[in-house]
DNA sequence: CGTCACATTGATATTTGTCAAGGCCCGTGG
DNA sequence: CCACGGGCCTTGACAAATATCAATGTGACG
């Protein structure tokens, strides 16, 4: 057990009703002593370095996360096999880690994209605190269920469709994710290399590359190295649908 | 609201404890007290024959399943697209619908694929249920886990693998679950037709189709129509791994 | 016995991966 | 300040895997 360091908390302050993200975060539906209590057991571990592990495959499941600033890959070294699987990416707001509960150990690695804060919570602490507001524990649920459905959504991207159709129904859910935490829908970085989007996809980085620039060429999007540009929502979305 | 026969209930006796998958099922965990709630809204409608559908994509969300016997697969139709894309399939003792909790609809359809029995959890009935058995919310809480686990898995598979490694895994990962729910390992039925198998791993029904044959030549496997045998298990893991 | 859905097999076309070369950006150190 | 090096991205040529199209086979069931 280390002791982490908890910069920037000032006595008497709540972290969460402060915090930009509280309306999209999982602490959004909890009551003010549910919040305090979830304020008790909260950590602020130092701020993670682009390409710094937040979780190693392997290590034991302590913790629940949340991004707060900046992103994550979450990737799967597989036995037999060198090359990583990037099977998620995380987004502030989001929880990483729901996948390993009721595990001892965690399946997958989870690595900062740019530098990141999240915040950390310990889920033995969390689940005693789950156990007393059920508001806390229907977010817990909402929170898993609504990864399930993305995960549905990524079978569909991934599953019998074209590398252009996967990376613009890719550009797309990002924008929407965006769009969803207040960011713009239309402009956005992608902290990710060609490489872990190609991984994401099933496609090879090379692919990956000339349909970006197919895709510029044909209007639909403005892309110099990581920042996009969508200049065409509805002919992204075009591209998704049979013909 | 339909009023759904209960066949072979009799007075007095547990559905649960007496039930061959008890051991496997997400009421595995729960004491006596909470088994006897359990069993209060518990609903076991009629079989599903092949074909029909459990849930309907877009109805409203109402209940949760569990599957006794026989086997289902999900599917998910897409606005502007006709063909149907297959992202789960479920064995008994799986859980159905851990998806739609939080939403109002249902966000996929499930559809038997042979003759299958089901118990049917009256969503509102098992939240409160669950709001008073610790032991039933863990175990929500688990299947969920599980299940992202599971995805997990999955996009490995469909990223960046050949038809063979896909197939291969497929196979095995069927193999597996058949196993922990007390079948052989090595032989089962495929309830799923070609090109059910192909939509779920992105694959043409030719090409599952080819694939299977090979195997067969290899001796990896034999198989007559639906009728699986996995002659090496050995062989079919050393396919997922890198050359 | 015929029909229908499903499965197999073959020939061909297309997409995408692989290999290879070169460019760009950025940080580091002379 | 500039040159260098490394990581990342782009682009091209080619090869390989898989989809598509088409024909035939098979088994279940009325």
């Amino acid at each position: 057990m280390t002791t982490i360091p908890q910069p920037y908390r000032r006595p008497g302050e709540l972290y969460c009703q402060g915090c930009s993200l509280h309306s999209a975060c999982m602490t959004r539906a909890l009551s003010q002593g549910a919040l305090e209590a979830f304020d008790e057991i909260i950590q602020q571990p130092q701020p993670l370095k682009r390409g710094q592990a937040l979780v190693q495959q392997g290590q034991p499941f302590r913790s629940l996360y949340l991004v707060r600033t900046g992103s994550f890959k979450q990737v799967v070294r597989q036995a037999g096999r060198q090359d990583e699987q990037v099977v998620h990416f995380f987004l502030p707001s989001e929880a990483v880690g729901l996948e390993a509960i009721g595990e001892t150990h965690c399946p997958a690695s989870v690595v900062a994209l740019e530098t990141s804060f999240v915040c950390e919570l310990p889920f033995e602490a969390f689940e005693a605190l789950a156990q007393r507001h059920e508001s806390l524990r229907g977010e817990l649920m909402r929170s898993m269920s609504r990864e399930l459905r993305g995960d549905q959504r990524q079978f569909c991207l991934l599953s019998g469709r074209t590398a252009e159709q996967r990376l613009a129904g890719f550009l797309l859910g990002l924008s929407q994710r965006f769009h969803l935490r207040g960011y713009s829908r239309y402009r956005f970085q992608l902290a990710m290399s060609r490489a872990d989007i190609g991984s994401h996809l099933g496609l090879a980085l090379e692919t990956v590359s000339r349909v970006m620039g197919r895709f510029q060429r044909q209007g639909l999007i403005r892309v110099a190295g990581r920042e996009l540009t969508i200049r065409s929502l509805e002919g992204l979305e075009a591209l998704g649908e049979d013909p």
